[in-house]
DNA sequence: TTTCTCCTTTACACCGTGTCAATTGACATG
DNA sequence: CATGTCAATTGACACGGTGTAAAGGAGAAA
């Protein structure tokens, strides 16, 4: 409520996304945001109520910063086929994975003990999963689909073969570069789904 | 060092394994623990110096009441093929996972804190990775391994697939049952590194 | 000047982890 | 029997991080 767009929330949303990207595995606490925003840590609360918030504020924040809805989740209108709709997908939302990944960590540590949290992620990966979802279904229209899977099990296995932990999974425990994650997901996906 | 096998020591680790098996998302704390072994949350401490020492302790337990390391992640002897190992490493591990996931999910969650219980976890998901290796190999030997991927790549993959989280993905977020776990599974393996 | 808004400082409650000291009860051994 | 040891108990406390509460300051706008 009131000031949606104050100067200062602002800036705290910058300094939480800036200090979640660049630490390391570290524990962003709220002191250190209100540090990195130059205000006192009581002030953060009068614009967040709590930690959860904070973060999902932030990723809507970045969201909007990145204009994610319209262009990155939603297949490219060029791709013809569904093999194009389903690389297009996979280079658009594996390339915005980084630029969420020090929140998504965050978002998913708290998860477990906040409910508005795991309210709020699963809402963003139901997105993904949408997302999913009509690529294997430009698969099935073009009869490129595996017969093993259903629609519903097909997308479900390319959700979760993109997900954000696995993502983290391929950089950093299996120290691939994005480029090779980029590539060697859209082939892998490939692989499992098209016929 | 010292008792490693009194009689309140392992009333404890089990009294943590039940627990973390049964607690579905809530946070299992040091008295919980405590009340659940019949003593006091200081005795812990005289047992376990931290939290997560006691959680590693406890995938050690579980590990020696299961047996893992013989029958578990090494390979079937009966297995002629690469592709019969493939389908018995899955399905060994795969089972396995449901058992040791209460406690993986607090040793997870623990993980970024602290530095045993990364390393901790580290080592055992290498073990596991050394499963997916030899049964990559066992492809390999077959010729039956996809020409795409090197054997690196290819173990990367598996490993990937084959993670605690991406069955907890599959089981809580997708609903899949076990059964269709495992069975889903081997034919995306098979699908994805098998020419 | 008065008032409103935003922020500051200071202080404190709560929770979970981990530490410490004094004490008790059981049991073994001289 | 006296002594020592060991495991556990009770009670208290420090610490770190989140969140709450109260009182006051500084600037803008009426």
């Amino acid at each position: 409520m009131s000031s949606e767009n104050s100067d200062t929330r602002t800036r705290i949303l910058k300094a939480a996304w800036e200090l979640l990207e660049g630490s390391q595995g570290a524990a962003v606490r709220m002191s250190d945001i209100a540090k990195g925003a130059g205000i006192s840590r009581q002030a953060v609360y009068l614009h967040f109520n709590t930690r959860a918030e904070l973060l999902i504020a932030t990723t809507r924040y970045i969201d909007e910063r990145k204009d994610v809805d319209q262009r990155r989740l939603v297949p490219s209108r060029e791709a013809q086929t569904g093999i194009e709709r389903l690389d297009a997908f996979i280079e658009a939302w594996g390339n915005y994975i980084p630029d969420i990944y020090g929140v998504a960590r965050a978002l998913l540590a708290v998860k477990d003990t906040d409910e508005a949290a795991a309210a709020a992620w699963q809402d963003r990966m139901s997105a993904v999963r949408e997302g999913c979802e009509s690529a294997v279904r430009a698969l099935a229209n073009d009869g490129a689909l595996v017969s093993t899977y259903t629609i519903e099990d097909a997308t479900d296995i390319l959700w979760t073969v993109l997900s954000v932990r696995n993502w983290e999974h391929f950089t950093v425990d299996c120290g691939w570069t994005q480029a090779k994650y980029i590539h060697t997901l859209q082939g892998l996906a490939k692989r499992a789904l098209v016929a």
